[in-house]
DNA sequence: GTCTATACGAAGATAGAC
DNA sequence: GTCTATCTTCGTATAGAC
């Protein structure tokens, strides 16, 4: 905190630090977390690989860190915007609702620079990990917002029952993870660009989404749900 | 082919592949591609590690094996559903095509017996498996189907440029996807049964699933798509 | 032909020396 | 703070029992 050798070693390592970060952001997107080894990861940082075990702990100590790094500027955002949504006019329409939580994820891009493409396609990725423990870093992270979310569109639906609005709720979740990892895009266009396929992603067309999510949840409403005959 | 040695045999190894496929379906759902060993799997099926290789060739010969076996029913009855609809009424309607290709994938879980849930997991899983080459083998067993299907939402929605057509099945995928896994669902109910996960897992709701996808596509087409400013 | 036991190289994560 | 050594586990290949 005072000498400058020791400003010189903490400026180095909080340099290694960060460009851990920004590796592991960029490379658990492309390459899928568990794919990514961490003598790539270490490599692409231009650092050794014990690093990442000095630093974060653990690889899951360093997914955590990247999750929480690139997921609380969202969070605070939704947040708020829902925020704003209780404290105004009491009937709360779906449309506000789906779009309070959706643009903050779409956000993402915006938010981080040039960054942004690489912030974005992980968070779709860490959504659509199917691995439980990823799935718990993940729910963690986002456990308080979202459970103010599905509070609100439980109010904001009353005609569903808990299932119903877990039902819209999951499917949202599922279609704002669906559009911003691209998953499916690669089925049809496998090669797009040479070496990095990031191009378009994060450009997600915000009116397409919410108008889709709204619409089916409006649908859900009007149709009755069949019980087992 | 006629020794009674040879029949018998013939069952045991016919046994052994049966298991095989049965283990890796179960594991490869519950736990995911990747995060399941070799080992496990045929621990799981009370058989040697060698055996793997020995009737699949390899892992993912073994994948390929059990997306073929579980696909290939859902498939054909996709593609026998589209022929009926493009032989009946010129005018196809959203919902009938909707529900032409929904149907089919939740029908998984009662085309197979007490395994059901396990096969429903398992392509739930491989749909939103990241990886790039579990992709791969998935498209390649349902691509010819999901080309019909796609060339049929072009001629339905005549009013989406290629884009929006690609957008709105990729949103039917996601939608499918994330209801037959479960995967959010598991998010704020981490504990349900104590052994397996899977009890409630591919009851999906037939109807609230094609009413919410009908609902959100017919959405999109009113509401114009925000192009850059 | 079917299956088992065992070995091999590669890669991951971590502990402990420096 | 960094690096080297090690311990484990992975997928695969091979030799031989039945």
């Amino acid at each position: 905190m005072a000498g400058s050798d020791q400003e010189h070693t903490a400026r180095q390592s909080a340099s290694t630090r960060e460009r851990l970060l920004e590796s592991a952001t960029r490379l658990f997107g492309e390459r899928g977390i568990e794919a990514t080894s961490l003598r790539a990861l270490t490599d692409a940082a231009g650092s050794n690989i014990a690093a990442v075990n000095y630093h974060f702990g653990s690889k899951e100590g360093l997914l955590r860190a990247v999750v929480d790094q690139t997921m609380r500027a969202v969070n605070d955002e939704r947040a708020l915007r829902l925020d704003e949504l209780e404290s105004a006019a009491r009937p709360m329409s779906i449309a506000a609702l789906v779009r309070a939580f959706v643009e903050p994820g779409i956000g993402l891009v915006e938010g981080h620079g040039h960054r942004g493409s690489d912030v974005a396609r992980f968070i779709g990725r860490v959504m659509s990990e199917p691995d439980a423990r990823v799935r718990q870093i993940f729910a963690e992270q986002v456990e308080p917002v979202e459970g103010r979310y599905l509070a609100a569109f439980g109010r904001a639906l009353p005609d569903l029952d808990e299932d119903g609005v877990r039902f819209v709720y999951t499917s949202m979740l599922g279609l704002l993870s669906v559009h911003q990892s691209g998953s499916f895009t690669t089925l049809w266009a496998p090669e797009e660009g040479s070496g990095t396929a990031a191009s378009g992603l994060g450009i997600v067309d915000r009116e397409r989404l919410v108008a889709f999510i709204t619409g089916g949840i409006l649908a859900t409403l009007t149709a009755r749900a069949t019980t087992v005959p």
